[in-house]
DNA sequence: GATGAATGAGTGTTCATTCAT
DNA sequence: TATGAATGAACACTCATTCAT
């Protein structure tokens, strides 16, 4: 049974991020939603207090699921270029394995919900922002805020990743290392 | 009258433009443009036929409104690098004057109405796809499809202005050259 | 100019007519009529003071139409039964060759206006029933009311042309007599 | 439960139809229905797709209401005479029970809705013909299309009972039978 | 817990009508 | 006279949410 709540709740959490991706954000009543998910409209406010927490919990789980790809291959010998790499790829390649998630996000992070969350919000960038300060403290990358860089690295990836999906230019895995590298050489001390 | 004509459509697209950056797309309801725009309900259709129509004008709108600024100091005698520069800084400069046109855009190619639009679209951003086709054809960058570079560099134009202008990191005119160095970086041969 | 203004009143009278066809009753916006005429929408207000004042206008200016066609061929004469197929022919011709004002008809007599207007009504049928009347009086006619006689004739006669024109059965003049004996033997004397 | 559905989807059909008797088609929005019928204006849509879904549905609701009573009485063993005259009153006699019937048909006839159903309006007059097509092979009748005949014989039946209805002459049941018999009259051989 | 019928405020849009020019 | 931009009440319809079962 409490495996049956889960399943249920994350049966909710899963159409609504493909009817997202599919219709938009205000393309995506709860009937429909609930009907994706195999449940009645009532059952999803058993779950979910509104659709602003829906969505907002949607942020949350996506960020979790997220959690688990990105660590994929790191480990703490690795020197900081070649963990900037690892990073780069893993979470550009789980857009693109995800990308329900990178058109949610899209949507999310240029809706009025993403401000009202910046605790949740920095856990969102935080990853990239710590790691970029432990490269700035070993002195391997330009003088620049963390915060700003991280941004710019991760607005890179989504971008990278959005014009593999949508077909806009086809990448290659040369290419998207090549990305990296772009973003690489942008940030490094030269 | 012709004049007073413009006026009106004008005050419609930029309370339009106004209440999206404070509401979001569907926080904005036609009934709030019109008050806001300071004309009745029923007037925004004598100048749009719907509001898909008047979202898909107000895009561009914005794009006619973007061309003058884009070209401010530039002239031909100017090598690629200044070139590249004065443009980065002219469009970064312009999405922080206007930051309701940034949040429009940032909602609008996340959205429906994007696709449908390919021909502006092209238009939107084929100005630095064609001046990077040009730096390639001189063998100054990277070997990398135009396109894709062009994507590139205008997420990070957009994405400096974002952080500039939410305030989670406050530029300086010296940090903007920062970044345009750093896109400059990561895109020419080394 | 007094022409002029006929002639503009006439062309709103005949464009609403045409629409009405069309498009129905309430797919007949003014503004239509007002293209349709070739007049600006205010236009139309100079000559009829609403829109339910335009519709009662084309009723009283479809029965003055009719008048004129309906009388050919008419003269003191003939004898009863003659009379009765001419104008039973006349009649059916008229609403053929003005469909528009067939459809009209309809709609307005089965409209909340027909009942407003009893005396321009009476004069709509007034002249069947007078005919049917004076048939009673000379005991050609089976004894019932004349008003009632009237109005089944009438609707005989709308009805045959309605057909006619719908295409539902096309209509030989042989069919048209057949029909106008049928109603003849339907209401004389057997 | 099964029967409140049932009860409520019939409310709205019949609130549907007494306010379309009283003010017409357009005279008939969809807020008014819902508060005759005692639903919230949106309870509609549960069982209606739109607007003319409903009204469609109205159509068909009224004809298979028609139709239980227009059996009544008859038997094979009737001849063709005695069964038109039954059949004749007996629709009539319907139209005088429902008034509201016969108000809503011949609005919907006359309107773009009609033409859109053809499969069901054949059955709307259908059983007149079948029935006018036995007389025909019969030879009692005149040589006539069936279908004209038929349309002929409804709109003579329709015809009588508005009289009735508003009033512009009451009908004894003597009278009724004579109306049925100018309509017999007019089709057989004579 | 789960259902889905019911709600009703809110949306985009239409259109008869007015009025400054 | 004639215009047509402007009005705003009214409409069909949607959808987040509730609640009796």
């Amino acid at each position: 049974m409490a495996e049956n709540i889960a399943e249920k709740k994350k049966a909710i959490l899963e159409s609504t991020l493909k009817l997202i991706q599919q219709n938009g954000f205000h393309g995506t009543p709860m009937s429909l939603v609930a009907k994706e998910a195999g449940v009645a409209a009532g059952t999803i406010y058993h779950y979910f207090d509104s659709k602003d927490t829906l969505i907002l919990e949607l942020f949350a789980y996506t960020q979790r699921q997220m959690q688990l790809t990105l660590q994929q291959g790191l480990h703490p010998e690795m020197d900081f270029e070649e963990s900037f790499f690892l990073r780069w790829i893993n979470r550009c390649q789980f857009y693109i394995d995800h990308p329900e998630v990178l058109f949610f996000l899209e949507q999310f992070v240029n809706s009025p919900f993403y401000p009202r969350c910046t605790q949740q919000s920095d856990h969102y960038q935080n990853e990239i922002k710590e790691f970029i300060e432990l490269g700035n403290q070993h002195g391997i990358l330009r003088d620049m805020p963390p915060k700003l860089m991280a941004m710019m690295i991760h607005s890179s990836i989504m971008t990278a990743a959005k014009v593999h999906i949508t077909g806009k230019a086809h990448l290659s895995e040369k290419e998207f290392t090549q990305l990296a590298q772009m973003n690489w050489d942008g940030i490094r001390k030269l």
